[in-house]
DNA sequence: TCCGAGCGCTCATACGTATGAATGTGCAGG
DNA sequence: CCTGCACATTCATACGTATGAGCGCTCGGA
C-alpha cells in the first residue's frame, strides 16, 4: 500500500540503497551493466517511483519552478494580459523538462498575494521562480532578493538596495521606434496621452517618447507630455483646434475615449489626426489600432531559461534583459492633413 | 547566506529545536506566552521560513494539489476547452489555501504528455492531482489508481478494474431538458448529428438523446441517430426535402456545416429548421446557437474539493460526482414550420 | 517529609535520498 | 608471497522537520 523506497527496491534486487540511488538517478560510472539491469527490473517490479520531497531536501533541486503573480493568474479583466506570458513559460518549461508552481494560496482576506505570509514563503519548494504582477508589492521583492532567493521577475522593477534581474520589454527604443515611423510620414505636431500609473513600464515609454520627440524637433504642448494625467475637455476642444496631427496614447482605452471625444468635435481618425497605442496585442475586438505590441510568449519562455540560468549558476551575478517589440500596422495611422 | 533553519532561530531564542518547531506549525498547547514571543522575534529577527522539502518529507502533506493535463495546458487551438476548468481550479485552490503544480513536463518526444516516464512518476510531489484532457491516457489513468495514487479526473473515464473518480458534467439529463425543451415547442421530427469521436462524453449524450427521443414518442430518421456520423450531402437532400424541422448537433462545427449545407438548399435556421447544439461556450464569436453549455469554473471549483475530501480521507471510497449543465437560449430555435 | 501530578521543555528518531569515504575482492607485477 | 591497484559495493551521514516519549522542576496535599 505505501509507496516503495530505494530500500524495498534494493532489498529486492539483492544489493544496498545506495546502489539503487546510483542507479536511478544516472551515476553508473562504478556499477556494472549487469547490476544495473537487476536493480532497473525490481524498480519496475516495485513500481517505484523517487520521492521528490527527499531528493529535494538531499539536493536543493527539484526541477520545479514556481510562478507567483500577485494578482489570481486567470481574472476575466487581466486574461489577456497574464494569458500569453503563461502560454510561453508552459511551453518552455515543458521543453527542457521542467514542472511548474503556480504558487496560489494567499491566506490573506484582502484579496492580495503575499509571499510571506505570517513569516512564512511557499517560494521555497520550488527551484526558483518566475515573479509577475501589476501589483508587485516592492517590500516583498526586496526581502526575497536579501533573503537570497533565486528568482526572475517579468517587467521591470526597481527596488532600494540592488538590481533585480528582469526580463523588460524594450518600450524606450519600441517607442521611440513609433514617434519616428510617424514622423517619417511627415507628422510634426505630436500629443502624448498619459496614463494615471507611475509604474516602472510606463515612465520607459515616456523616456522614450521624450528622447524622440527631441532628437527628431517634434513640436508636443500636450499635458501628457508634460507630467499631467487625463484627457480632459478642455484639451480635446484644444487638440481638435490645434496643429496637432497625430496622438501617441498610453493604453487603448485613453485611444478609445480619445476617439469618442474627437468625434464629437467632428474630427476623425486617422485622417485628422493619427493615432497610435503603446500598449496592445495587435489583435483587439473593435477597431484596429496602430499599436506597439509586446511580445508576451517570448518574453515567458525568456524568463524561464533566465531563470533556470540562475538555477544552474547561482552565484553568477544576476542580469536583466531587455526584449525588443514589435509595432503592428493598424488603421489609424495615416500621414498628416492640415486642419482647416 | 543559507537559509535559517529551525536549529538556528532555537539557538538565538535560548531553546531546543522541537520547541521552535511547535511554536510554528501552532502545537502551542504545552509552551507558555512568553516562550513564544521570544521564538517569533527569533524567527522574524532571521527571517526563518519552513522548509517545505523536509515537512512534506516528514508529513506527506504539502498543502500542493497538482495539475496535469494530457496535452498542453495552455495551446491556442484548446484555449477556450481548458481555460476555464483552470479557472476554477485556481480560484478555489485559492481560497482554500492550497498551492498548485501544473505537471508540465514530458520527457516525450512524441509531444503527448505522460504522467509514467522512464518509470518515474512526478506527480508525487502533490496531495493529489485533478487530471484533465481529451486524450486521456487509460493505462496510466489505471496503473495510477493501482498504484493507490490520490486524484480526480475531469469528465468521465472508464477503465476496465474499478471505478475512477470523476467529475462529470450530466449530459444525460441536459440532453434530455434539451430535447424536451424542443418537443415543448411543437417539434415532432428530429435529426441527430453526431461527431466521429467515441468519447464517453459524447455516449453520454446519446443516451440522453435516445431516452428523450423514446419518451416522448419523437421521430428520428437520421444517419447520426442509427449510429454512423458524419453530414454527407445526400442526407442534407433528404433533411432538406423532409420532415425534420429540428437538428441536435453534438457540436458547434457540425452545426456551422449544417447552416452552409442547409443554406445551399434554400433552408435557414431557425425559419425551416431549428438547430440545437450539445456543446458550446454560450459566448462563441459568430452565430448564437441555442446550446448546451457545460460549467467549466464550477467544475474546476468541485474538481479542487472532491480532490481535497479524498486527501483528507484518503480511506474513503472515491465517488464520482455529476454536474448539472446549463442549457442557453440563443437564436437557432423557433418554432416548427411545415415545410411547402 | 514524601508522593503524585502537571508543566515546560528536550531527546531521540524517522521520513527518503545522495554521496564521500570506506571496505572487500581479485589480479598483475615485482 | 607481498604490494599495489582497480573495481564493485556498502557504510555512514546530512538535509530540516515533526512528534511521542522522557526528564527535571515546582507545587499542593496528606
Amino acid at each position: 500500500m505505501k509507496a516503495p523506497r530505494q530500500a524495498d527496491v534494493a532489498l529486492l534486487a539483492g544489493v544496498s540503497q545506495s546502489a539503487v540511488s546510483r542507479v536511478v538517478s544516472g551515476d553508473t560510472d562504478r556499477i556494472p551493466e549487469e547490476t544495473q539491469q537487476r536493480i532497473r527490473a525490481a524498480v519496475k517490479e516495485l513500481g517505484y517511483v523517487p520521492n521528490a520531497a527527499a531528493r529535494n531536501l538531499r539536493n536543493k533541486r527539484n526541477r520545479l519552478l514556481g510562478v507567483h503573480t500577485f494578482e489570481a493568474v486567470f481574472p476575466h479583466a487581466r486574461e489577456d494580459f497574464y494569458f500569453e506570458f503563461l502560454l510561453g513559460i508552459e511551453e518552455r518549461a515543458e521543453e527542457i523538462g521542467y514542472d511548474l508552481v503556480l504558487f496560489t494560496s494567499t491566506g490573506a482576506s484582502d484579496g492580495r498575494r503575499r509571499i510571506y505570509r505570517d513569516g512564512t514563503n511557499r517560494l521555497n519548494l520550488a527551484d526558483g521562480t518566475v515573479l509577475l504582477g501589476a501589483a508587485t508589492d516592492r517590500e516583498e521583492l526586496a526581502r526575497l532578493r536579501d533573503d537570497g532567493y533565486l528568482f526572475v521577475h517579468i517587467g521591470r522593477r526597481e527596488v532600494p538596495g540592488a538590481e533585480i534581474p528582469c526580463i523588460v520589454p524594450d518600450y524606450v527604443s519600441a517607442t521611440d521606434r513609433l514617434v519616428t515611423s510617424l514622423a517619417d510620414r511627415g507628422h510634426r505636431h505630436f500629443a502624448y496621452l498619459r496614463e494615471g500609473m507611475e509604474q516602472e513600464a510606463y515612465v520607459d515609454r515616456r523616456h522614450g517618447y521624450r528622447a524622440a520627440v527631441e532628437r527628431l524637433g517634434l513640436r508636443d504642448r500636450s499635458p501628457g507630455f508634460h507630467g499631467e494625467p487625463g484627457l480632459t475637455e478642455d484639451w480635446l476642444d484644444e487638440l481638435a483646434a490645434g496643429p496637432e496631427t497625430a496622438v501617441v496614447a498610453e493604453g487603448i482605452r485613453l485611444a478609445e475615449e480619445l476617439r469618442t471625444g474627437l468625434a464629437a468635435r467632428g474630427r476623425n481618425i486617422p485622417e485628422d489626426v493619427s493615432v497610435a497605442v503603446l500598449e496592445g496585442s495587435g489583435d483587439e475586438p473593435g477597431h484596429r489600432w496602430d499599436c506597439l505590441v509586446v511580445p508576451r510568449k517570448k518574453i515567458g519562455r525568456i524568463a524561464i531559461d533566465a531563470l533556470v540560468a540562475r538555477v544552474e549558476h547561482p552565484d553568477a551575478e544576476p542580469v536583466s534583459q531587455l526584449v525588443a517589440c514589435d509595432l503592428v500596422a493598424g488603421e489609424t495611422v495615416a500621414g498628416p492633413r492640415a486642419k482647416e
